[in-house]
DNA sequence: AATCTACAGTAACATTTATCACAGAAGGAT
DNA sequence: ATCCTTCTGTGATAAATGTTACTGTAGATT
């Protein structure tokens, strides 16, 4: 156990993995799990140590948006800032690949942030990082329009799970993006005339990863 | 100088004032200057003492975005990010009125968050208000149409300023929610129709602030 | 094999937003 | 007062996206 979560947080000094071990939990979901609904009230902070959690946001009419994904080695921000005041989620996460995840009592956060430079680092790297990558989205849907945003979402898919095949529906693709299904359908299939996928039932092979044009 | 801080930043403690007194410049900017660029590194946090700044998102076409405005009491979140490591700047920031701010050495961010307790709680606060800012906007693109992004942000300025009226014109307004100034004329035109604003040159003035209908 | 269900394709149409073109109005400068 | 510039209003049209409706197909179920 110890030597998994050194492996999976290597900046992690060895007082703070033994420190973790002693307070956190160990917990494991189910794919399909929620585990933050938006207006929830946040006890832990989640370090994803196995799995995948889809963190997005949900509008009023039950729409979707994609913000990005927890994989191991990473932790949830929101839960992070959210914790330190025992706030309001504004976020909902899903487990979509089963998870393995430390559980950390809020009240650790500070104390930790004061006691162990590793988790210090931590904490800031993960706001920053994330930060950023809101930011990223920011850009896609206030400058650019569905075919580059459905793009830029495979391509994501693919680097992700460092494979150039994305197993998904056209349906679930489009609960992402916050648009329809017939709209998806559509732009795969003019990004499969002019050669960038190849598309098939319930997968989406990249053939050119690097489509900038 | 140490009072006005004071009242500005209430909860820092008559300690941290004076190590701010100390090891940050005072200067001050005038509106429409650009304070930070994207892709330029970050040397500075920002605490804003007086004035307002506007942080946005350039588009590769030149598009801007408004993300939110930074006003006495704030300090610039990314700033506070980036600064940590030094990295680029992933945003764009304008004067917007004529601004006083404390220039704050990006080495002082760790040591004081060690040593200073308000100052460690004002950055997780800061964190954590702006990550709630940018999420709302992200709502607000990914669920709402024009119209009532429009409606949001007369609103959200009408709020910061205090006052019923907010003096811009619909160009300057069209680029902040990069769309085109036809576009913003006409919804104010409907808006105006439905008794919700009175439009004036150079001015809207907001009838129904509670306008959630 | 027959049936069922989720997934995918596509046409037709509605709606929203963007773009082009132009006209008039407000206020400042001369 | 006249000219100029900026701001605003509006129609016509184009493009992007959303919606409705229907068809076909692959794979699972029986």
């Amino acid at each position: 156990m110890q030597n998994s979560l050194k492996a999976i947080f290597p900046n992690f000094s060895s007082e703070l993995i033994a420190t973790i071990e002693e307070n956190g939990s160990h917990q494991d979901f189910k794919s399909g799990t929620i585990l933050m609904r938006t207006g929830q009230y946040i006890k832990n902070t989640v370090l994803i140590t196995k799995g995948k959690i889809k963190i997005y946001r949900e509008g009023e009419d039950g729409g979707e948006f994609l913000m990005y994904y927890l994989q191991p080695g990473q932790a949830c921000a929101i839960s992070m800032i959210c914790t330190t005041k025992s706030e309001k989620s504004q976020i909902m996460a899903k487990v979509v690949e089963d998870v393995s995840v430390m559980m950390i009592p809020l009240q650790m956060m500070d104390k930790w942030m004061m006691e162990h430079r590793s988790w210090y680092e931590f904490v800031i790297e993960t706001y920053r990082s994330r930060f950023e990558e809101v930011l990223e989205v920011v850009d896609n849907i206030a400058f650019r329009s569905m075919d580059e945003r459905l793009e830029f979402y495979l391509k994501r898919h693919s680097d992700a799970c460092g494979c150039s095949e994305v197993k998904l529906s056209h349906q679930e693709i489009a609960t992402e993006l916050n648009t329809s299904r017939e709209v998806v359908s559509r732009l795969l299939k003019k990004m499969e005339q002019r050669g960038l996928v190849k598309l098939n039932r319930n997968q989406i092979e990249l053939l050119n990863t690097n489509f900038t044009n």
